[in-house]
DNA sequence: CGTCCTTATGTTTTCGTATTCATACATTAT
DNA sequence: ATAATGTATGAATACGAAAACATAAGGACG
């Protein structure tokens, strides 16, 4: 309410002193101190951080960027983040883009703006160009999804061996013939995992069939309604390799629907062990990435950004484990 | 990166005229208002917030307090706060509690330091003093769960009379043994959940047991041991009313897990009509609340607050619906 | 022709804090 | 006793922008 001027007149002091014992200088005695501290508890004084920030010229805030509040992996992340951030004397504020580039650009000049003094951006809309640009003067850390540039660091799992070590699982139960159903395009993890599931089918000597790969939007009704229409063509997939829980949980209930029995005519697998993925009937297997860590991994880096020390390795990649549950067991032809 | 005087001397005009132009003041020439824009585009010119900020005393921002960003109504929450906002130039920020009080009272600090103008609370752990106390002095509106209180705005639904209207549309499907999962007895909301689920049970002339009334943590695993309990028992409920989605497609999961079919031999119904509601097999019946418009709502009133106008009334009720899926069918008996 | 508005601009102060610089006093060394 | 050191404090300034205040030029009007 009232500044620091008033604290320092009612204590009998300079603003300075004040100023001291709020940043515990050891240049004041004891008993000035504690007569100090005494007047600010008795006033409820609170520093005002607008001033104190304009001056220090940091706000010890950062931002994660997310696409949706509803983004998968995201609240654990989060809770990573919050953690790290925490402990380091770091505010965590959350934004979401909706995907939207012109939203994602005016929240991103919180950087500039001063609001923030770094960013994780958890998915984004902005280009490899744009994104290098920015990081060249601003502390910037991507985190699950990213774009390989030089300014900034990036925190993930290797998608494309986390997909090809999917697709390994179903290929190992005796699956042939397996469709994948993509995220977005416009997500750097989309082509990764599509290079993994190549790989994985290449590699046992399948043919990669065009038709089996079907782009989504993640969400539960894009997997039913492409689980019902592989499924009601002549030759169809034995089992389905999708890039989120959701719509593995709709290619099961999709199959389900038309009568076919999960994992025994058909098996699914999913991506990043929602809580959702034990939701459904049977649980779906999944590809668990270190959610929690990730977010830990990126506060890290990004507070090495800020102290300014520079990282010689700005990609970071941790592993992850494939969860084995009902939706997928062995086959028998 | 560089300050508004050095705009102003690029231009060669002075510091008051920049700034003039930056708020769009009448009082400058029309060439002048060129010549200055000019100037701060070439320079990537951006106002730093912080000064600005301290010199107006507001920040056109606002915080969204939530105990978790996995909060069931969130997402769809933010996004109406977000469009309003937008509209009305505020910028939103998501900070999550993990409901921790300590944590929480960190973050409110921040309507204290003058870091945020006001704040949205979805459900906290403050008891009623402690936010009428914080309302007294700042803006603050709550949306979902909340207190009772003086100065606090509440955005919310009738929580009584959608339990109520609720557990009628059971009775009117013969259902007369209805068991209800209760929310945590910290959420406001619970206890008037219940006081509804026990008025249509009375209304009915239906004694209410209290071992069919439980206390859940609004989570999956939760309803499903709730339901085998339940379900197990010698004289057990046909019926069963949950604070959540969540519980109640465990609920389902569980009774099935036993070989009772839904709604045939037990029915359910959930709460807030999240995606996961339609993942479920069968679709689950739920209560929707307008997440959406209580967002809008709650930014509305905060707005209102901030400009100072005392609206005379501080309790918002928006309507809620019953959505009938398939996890609710008449019964026979 | 001088007074009185308008309009356009420049100069100075202000917001609240941190920090640099200056000062006063007490203590020790010479 | 005086200079040198150290400790504790106050005064003044800086941070960057907005706003209050001041001023100058150009018309309108008596």
């Amino acid at each position: 309410m009232r500044p620091i001027q008033f604290v320092a007149k009612t204590a009998g002091v300079s603003v300075a002193t004040v100023s001291r014992v709020l940043n515990n200088s050891p240049l004041v005695k004891e008993s000035t101190r504690k007569k100090v501290m005494e007047t600010i508890r008795a006033l409820e004084y609170e520093p005002n951080s607008l001033g104190r920030e304009l001056r220090r010229a940091e706000t010890r805030r950062i931002m994660v960027l997310t696409p949706s509040l509803v983004f998968p992996i995201m609240a654990d992340v989060y809770k990573g983040i919050q953690d790290v951030a925490q402990k380091n004397g770091y505010q965590v504020l959350v934004c979401a883009s909706e995907d939207d580039h012109d939203k994602e650009e005016e929240l991103l000049q919180m950087l500039k703006k001063k609001i923030v003094d770094g960013v994780i951006i958890v998915a984004s809309t902005l280009s490899a160009e744009e994104l290098d640009q920015l990081a060249k003067d601003y502390s910037i850390v991507q985190c699950s999804e990213y774009e390989q540039v030089q300014h900034a660091y990036s925190v993930s799992v290797d998608n494309e061996q986390a997909a090809f070590d999917a697709v390994s699982h179903l290929l190992s139960l005796g699956h042939r013939r397996i469709a994948m159903v993509k995220g977005g395009n416009a997500k750097s993890s989309s082509a990764a995992r599509e290079q993994g599931y190549r790989r994985a089918l290449e590699s046992a000597g399948i043919e990669v069939r065009q038709e089996w790969i079907r782009e989504s939007d993640y969400e539960y009704q894009n997997g039913y309604d492409l689980a019902v229409e592989w499924l009601q063509a002549a030759e169809h997939p034995t089992a389905i390799f999708c890039s989120s829980d959701a719509t593995a949980i709709g290619c099961v209930n999709g199959a389900i629907s038309l009568g076919k029995s999960v994992p025994d005519d058909v098996a699914v697998v999913g991506f990043d062990d929602t809580v959702e993925s034990l939701m459904s009937r049977p649980p779906i297997t999944t590809v668990r990435q270190p959610k929690y860590d990730l977010g830990r991994a990126a506060m890290e880096a990004l507070l090495q950004s800020l102290r300014g020390e520079a990282g010689e390795n700005k990609t970071i990649l941790l592993p992850h484990e494939i969860v084995i549950r009902e939706s997928t067991a062995k086959r028998s032809g």
